[in-house]
DNA sequence: CGGTCTACCTGAAAGC
DNA sequence: TGCTTTCAGGTAGACC
């Protein structure tokens, strides 16, 4: 999926077409996502989004009735269009404005969502998550005291959504890289003073990201269709045998949690 | 509880 | 060329 930034890049594209803007019609063309898609999202129908607000990876159209949760999963991507363009295979999920755009999202895989929460709930969904990244609540002291005792390889902690949320493997792998930490040390291991270097590191690789409009590497693109530019600047991800840009040593893969681990065995420690 | 692994799904790329 | 295998930006839920 999209990570984070890239969430966010969509929230950020889509905002000027759709915030106040009145839906006219809901169009579920393929209701079988991650979790089959509510009847209840029509409601949205007739009326204006209120509100869209960015909650990890999970974005909410907000309106009187109540809010549309989206989730992009790995493969999906929102895109405003003419509501006259035809469908695109794993165009999902249409809502048409009163614009004549329509807001469509795609996913090929389907490991995205689209829910629904009433006014005043809290999906189960959105419960349990961490502190956002780009706020004060995501802090080295607090990162560290939830580390103590744990055995679990640092980036497998930080992309935990309890610990933080948003962080994905493209970024962990990133943000690590720049921290010179192993991604493998154990997260209990880790030192206060090197989250407290890897916490803005954290911050920054994923502001930066937002900024470049994401990261393309298959399918993502921005609401109007264009490509993210921060792949030019991924300093390890997809890298694996090529020279680390610092010590000109060929980068390692490794697996960890079955997910793409790429390092330097010689800058990280 | 903490830690690990599977499952969901399509499509591009790599392997043979 | 074509068939098979592997891998991909996520993460809830099952399992031990």
């Amino acid at each position: 999926m999209p990570e984070l930034p890239e969430v966010e890049v969509s929230r950020l594209g889509i905002t000027p077409h759709v915030l106040d803007h009145v839906v006219t019609k809901v169009n579920i063309h393929n209701a079988s996502m991650r979790w089959p898609v509510p009847d209840d999202v029509y409601q949205l129908q007739g009326l204006k989004v209120t509100s869209i607000e960015r909650r990890a990876k999970y974005l909410l159209l907000g309106c009187e009735r109540g809010s549309v949760i989206l989730h992009l999963g790995m493969s999906g991507n929102l895109r405003v269009v003419n509501a006259d363009e035809p469908l695109k295979k794993h165009d999902h999920i249409e809502f048409v404005l009163e614009s004549g755009k329509a807001l469509r999202l795609n996913d090929a895989r389907r490991f995205g969502a689209c829910l629904w929460q009433a006014p005043g709930e809290c999906h189960t969904l959105l419960t349990k998550l961490g502190p956002e990244p780009l706020t004060d609540d995501f802090f080295a002291e607090r990162v560290y005291e939830q580390s103590r005792n744990k055995k679990v390889p640092v980036k497998q902690f930080i992309m935990d959504n309890a610990v933080v949320v948003g962080v994905g493997n493209i970024y962990a792998n990133e943000s690590l890289f720049k921290a010179g930490i192993h991604p493998k040390r154990e997260a209990g291991k880790v030192s206060l003073k090197r989250y407290q270097q890897l916490v803005p590191i954290i911050k920054d690789t994923l502001a930066a990201a937002i900024t470049q409009g994401g990261t393309t590497l298959k399918d993502f693109a921005q609401s109007d269709g264009k490509p993210g530019y921060f792949a030019q600047q991924l300093l390890v991800y997809g890298r694996k045998g090529e020279p680390c840009v610092t010590c000109k040593e060929p980068l390692k893969e490794i697996r960890l949690g079955q997910r793409s681990t790429v390092f330097c065995a010689n800058c990280q420690k």
